[in-house]
DNA sequence: CGCTGGATTGAGGCCGATCAACTTCAGTGG
DNA sequence: CCACTGAAGTTGATCGGCCTCAATCCAGCG
């Protein structure tokens, strides 16, 4: 029961090999249950953390999209990064010791709550899942490296696909469902929801996607790709 | 000999505690030196490594300043990070297992190489030195978290403040050397080399900094704060 | 049905880029 | 000692991409 329930969502997470390395069975599970607090539910807006709070947990989405942002002084709001399904948020927090943003759900979200204390105990018991964690961290490194290109064409094609990428990592998709709003991935992408709206439409024009609202598909990878990268 | 020139260098390295567990004596630093090839040497301008190497080393600069940086389809240089003493630069390449970048040496530039085979046998044998690491790749992931910041004039004084801190960990200064042309800070901040130039000038006026080619004083740290952060 | 938040599109303004001239300074060699 | 050279830095004038503000459209939903 428990059983399929955690390992129906496991299977995408790169959580896993640190969960549950080797075989798969219900003593494990419930082993690993002290260590990680399963399947928090946030609602749709609700907030996972606030800047300063104490650093306790890293957490592992299930399923669902969590955005981290910090509010600037004149109440701008800068998002720092998406996390989807798979993924894992708070390793900034380690060096701070707060978490130095807030956190908060875009939808119906599921995560683990991975206190870091036993994190560091489970790392500790089992050295091997040390290079899975560097990997992991080193990651989180190269993520949003494509935040420095200096068009906003480049920005919006490379974020796109980023995103189709990480939501979909086993197969190469070409058509799904926008999971942030384009105020959003303007916040993100140091935009505003404008100007990503501008963009969208020429790249449309120009065959490169097919866009309406939340739906998106990719016309031409190897075009979308060059502008990205940008050539021409 | 050597004893005493590897510890005055080492002194404020954050691989010290990786290095050096405990106490300092020459047969500790034989030993490491299996693990790590201790100060190889770079020339200003001279190239550590390039994009698409293979990743084998992380670098730990005893020295000197290095930059890393990418170069763009139309030939614009986008810098990703400076590292100086005591700063470890590679972890990027611990997901991609090929460097993402170049890395040039910014001056006169003393390293060591460490293999990351032997990291990460040193690593396991001494699993106490983990948590010393993963507070180092979460520092750099905090690393730049400014870059996001609106105007240019915030971005140029949280570098600054940044830059002080980085270069002096111990004290606070005021009062230190540019050890980056205009050219360069821009390429980081993406800014042109004029804007910072203004920048720096109109900071001048605002009696905030005192600035004369690579010498710099900050006159009112709480101002410079206060532009860094957005206010006013 | 109207309401609400998200998305699109247009008009005008501003910040930083671009292009260009000039200055300063370090290094070199006569 | 000074002339020459080239890189770095400063300052000004103009241009363009993105922001701002505003109107409209659209889908989802009580």
């Amino acid at each position: 029961m428990i059983n399929t329930t955690i390992f129906e969502f496991c299977d995408h997470c790169s959580f896993v090999p640190f969960c549950l390395p080797g075989e798969r069975n219900l003593s494990w599970a419930t082993q690993i249950n002290h260590a990680v607090k399963q399947f928090r539910s946030l609602k749709r807006n609700e907030i996972l953390c606030l800047p300063n709070n104490k650093f306790q947990n890293l957490y592992a989405i299930q399923h669902g999209v969590i955005k981290t942002y910090q509010t600037e002084a004149d109440g701008n709001e800068l998002i720092r990064g998406f996390y989807f399904a798979g993924e894992i948020l708070g390793y900034e927090a380690i060096y701070t010791n707060r978490y130095p943003f807030s956190a908060a759900a875009l939808s119906e979200t599921v995560i683990c709550e991975i206190p870091y204390a036993n994190f560091l105990e489970l790392l500790q018991a089992k050295p091997l899942l040390q290079k899975r964690i560097l990997y992991l961290m080193s990651r989180q490194l190269n993520m949003g490296s494509y935040l420095v290109s200096t068009t906003a064409e480049q920005r919006i094609a490379a974020f796109l696909l980023d995103l189709a990428m990480r939501l979909h990592p086993m197969e190469e998709i070409i058509e799904f469902v926008l999971p942030i709003t384009r105020q959003d991935m303007g916040r993100y992408l140091r935009l505003t929801a404008e100007t990503v709206s501008r963009a969208f439409s020429r790249l449309q024009k120009m065959k490169v996607i097919a866009i309406n609202h939340r739906k998106i598909e990719f016309l031409c990878l190897d075009k979308l790709r060059q502008i990205a990268e940008g050539v021409g």
